[in-house]
DNA sequence: TGGTATACGAAACGATCCGTAACGTATCTG
DNA sequence: CAGATACGTTACGGATCGTTTCGTATACCA
């Protein structure tokens, strides 16, 4: 068992929807039917309760996988990058990189996330604007002193058509960023810092909202000076309450 | 020139040592050298002065293939988009289409530009609550009662790893719809609603950045409730200015 | 020790799409 | 009329797709 972010939830079945070309896929036809008669092809093989039986998955190449997968991410974006050039990078033949994942975009989001989750902590510095400004500048720092900022709006746009790769954002980058941010919400109200009715999840919005915007528009930087207006104009709008 | 040559004898080696020696760089690389390297091919023919000697490009051509394309990053989205299927459900030859725009991102951005332009007002309602909340119900209606929402995505993924396209978004969109909320914040300075020393730029990637998050990652509706709440949340934020 | 099960790399497959070129036809200007 | 340019059709070589097959490697179990 790989410990974190190797592709243990995903159901891989209805990438038919995912397909490029909408006509005809005899292909796809076919793997859907096999992927009904059998067992998933791009999970873990071990189920609790049934030792692992042949061979076992070389942990070795899942991490040369993925951190192929992650300088390509960087290098040109997850529409330019093609699993062939993953597996060549990877010193990995394509079939073992297809057993583990079922769509480029998974494959991006384990990349992605292995390192991103990493670099998230929650603050608690005892004061609201301490706890955002830390929240926040960590945010900053990890979408634009690593790969992470140029893998993120690709990520963000195959979601969009692709189901299963929205629902796994969600579930494992957004959610649980926004739950951390949340909790400081929670305090900050507990302290009597801000009124109870204000809006959580308007707030979490604009907080995420105006740095992920400014970061994949890119039409001015994100300085210090950037975060912590953007913390000082939220905080100032919900401490009078309404 | 065109005829004195035999088919047979132009140089077959000259187009092999062509080819190894872009051996197999991504599509996107190629496209970026050839767009540099040579004249802008794919532009309006009539330059100004010089009236147009042949057949003029059909104009029916033009709106069938936006239309095509707007269809289908509505369908797939840019990545999925292939000008091969463009042309077939415009009834035009990919020929025709690459004399017209020079890459995908820039066709697709032209057929996302026509109809959003058009559906992005300048509000003057006598209040800047009143301003921003035309504003932002008329940004919200655009990309969630059209297809253009869906187009989005697509466009500023694939502008983080195409300059080109990166400033045609700027100079296109993005800076347009800045520079039309930046006169509501200046008329709303005149009239004394909000104090001089606010970080406008830091106010737009509020307002702007709240609602692009919410519609890209799709956690929660678009609703009334959330524009005003935005809005609400913006403006005590900026009316205590600092 | 052998049997079974699975993963592995390598290679090949039929497709699709790319961007460009050649060719003959259509439609403008002068 | 001639010249210029866009048009549609067709074809090309190459890249990548996702899958399949095959022989080999490595685990567990009896």
């Amino acid at each position: 068992m790989i410990s974190d972010g190797i592709p243990g939830t995903t159901a891989p079945d209805e990438k038919a929807a995912r397909q490029t070309s909408t006509t005809r896929q005899p292909a796809t036809a076919r793997r859907a039917a096999s992927a009904r008669d059998g067992a998933p092809r791009a999970d873990l093989p071990a189920q609790d309760g049934a030792p692992p039986r042949g061979r076992p998955r070389s942990e070795e190449a899942d991490r040369a996988i993925l951190r192929a997968a992650a300088e390509l991410l960087e290098e040109r974006g997850l529409a330019a990058m093609s699993i062939e050039e993953v597996a060549a990078r990877a010193g990995v033949s394509k079939a073992t990189i297809y057993r583990r994942w079922s769509s480029k975009g998974l494959l991006a989001l384990d990349a992605f996330v292995i390192e991103f989750r990493s670099l998230q902590p929650l603050p608690d510095t005892g004061t609201l604007r301490g706890d955002l400004l830390a929240a926040l500048s960590a945010w900053t720092w990890a979408v634009t002193r690593t790969p992470m900022g140029r893998m993120l709006a690709g990520l963000i746009a195959e979601a969009q058509h692709d189901a299963e790769l929205h629902m796994a954002w969600r579930d494992r980058v957004l959610e649980p960023l926004r739950t951390q941010y949340r909790v400081m919400l929670d305090r900050a109200i507990e302290r009597g810092e801000i009124a109870a009715p204000v809006d959580k999840e308007v707030v979490l919005d604009l907080f995420f909202g105006a740095a992920q915007h400014r970061l994949l528009l890119g039409h001015l930087p994100m300085t210090g000076e950037f975060i912590s207006e953007v913390v000082d104009v939220i905080l100032h709008g919900i401490t009078r309450a309404r």
